[in-house]
DNA sequence: ATTAAATCGGACAAATTTATCCGATTAAAA
DNA sequence: TTTTAATCGGATAAATTTGTCCGATTTAAT
């Protein structure tokens, strides 16, 4: 479904919502450890994260990472935006270039709902809706 | 969403199901034709769904592939899951392997819901709900 | 000033997926 | 019986994704 970057860019955004929510910053080797992911991998994620201003960092002794904005207002949907672009959104579950409503390819139809009910879902779920079940222990982000 | 290989698998069986509707046998180069795809590549798709007995074929000259049965009785889920296995069925969103209802995930709960409607979806879409819309002209394979 | 701890970016390596090549076998047709 | 056209499987190659390494830079603390 989405890459492994991807994956690990969500937990590492959910990671950070819930260890900085005060503004801290947050070393790339807590959060590797964090969400058990290799550290070098992990960096280059964040890097394109940042990029996208979804998380904002600080070079230097004491530096690391936190949020670019609230919890509230980072959505999962530009999270793999970012990171897997919005092939995923948009594109033909067959793989055709051309696949439209005009020229729809065979799966074309039944495929459109599930993948706008992702769409919606991704779109309406925020960080702070998934750091809270960290908080109060009815989620888990390692193993 | 799905791998190339399972893209290709589909395109393969929905290809099939309109070309050897009367039970005729199929060559390869004429599936890949028909589905624009790598002959050698496809080559092996079609023996991975011929293990698993989704389709049949003949060797030697004259020989080809029919489907394995009736387009009425191969839905979508089962050409998913012999090509890319049942990850995508069952799998935890984040890649967590001891995700579970009892230990979930953070994202666990919306994206059940969304994965059991693509499975859903995919056990209950036929070849034979594809094939028609391909015989009437209101679907397209190509490009 | 020097050191230490951090991000940043480029180059490289490993693993997986996608794709090709070719020889072996099979079976129909010449 | 030879040729031809097809599947089958193993080896290999190319491309992409995943992951590592290291040097440069930045900044706080010593």
């Amino acid at each position: 479904m989405f890459s492994k970057a991807c994956e690990y860019g969500i937990k590492a955004m959910i990671s950070l919502a819930r260890q900085s929510s005060d503004g801290r910053l947050v070393s790339l080797k807590e959060i590797a450890a964090s969400i058990e992911s290799p550290e070098a991998f992990t960096a280059k994620i964040l890097q394109q994260l940042r990029k996208q201003k979804l998380l904002h960092s600080v070079k230097g002794k004491a530096g690391g990472f936190k949020l670019g904005s609230r919890q509230e207002e980072i959505c999962l949907s530009q999270i793999v935006g970012a990171i897997d672009g919005d092939k995923i959104f948009t594109g033909c579950g067959l793989g055709l270039k051309t696949c439209s409503e005009a020229q729809p390819c065979p799966i074309h139809h039944q495929f459109k709902v599930v993948r706008d009910e992702l769409k919606a879902m991704l779109e309406s779920t925020t960080l702070a809706d998934l750091s809270n079940g960290l908080d109060i222990g009815t989620t888990y982000l390692k193993r």
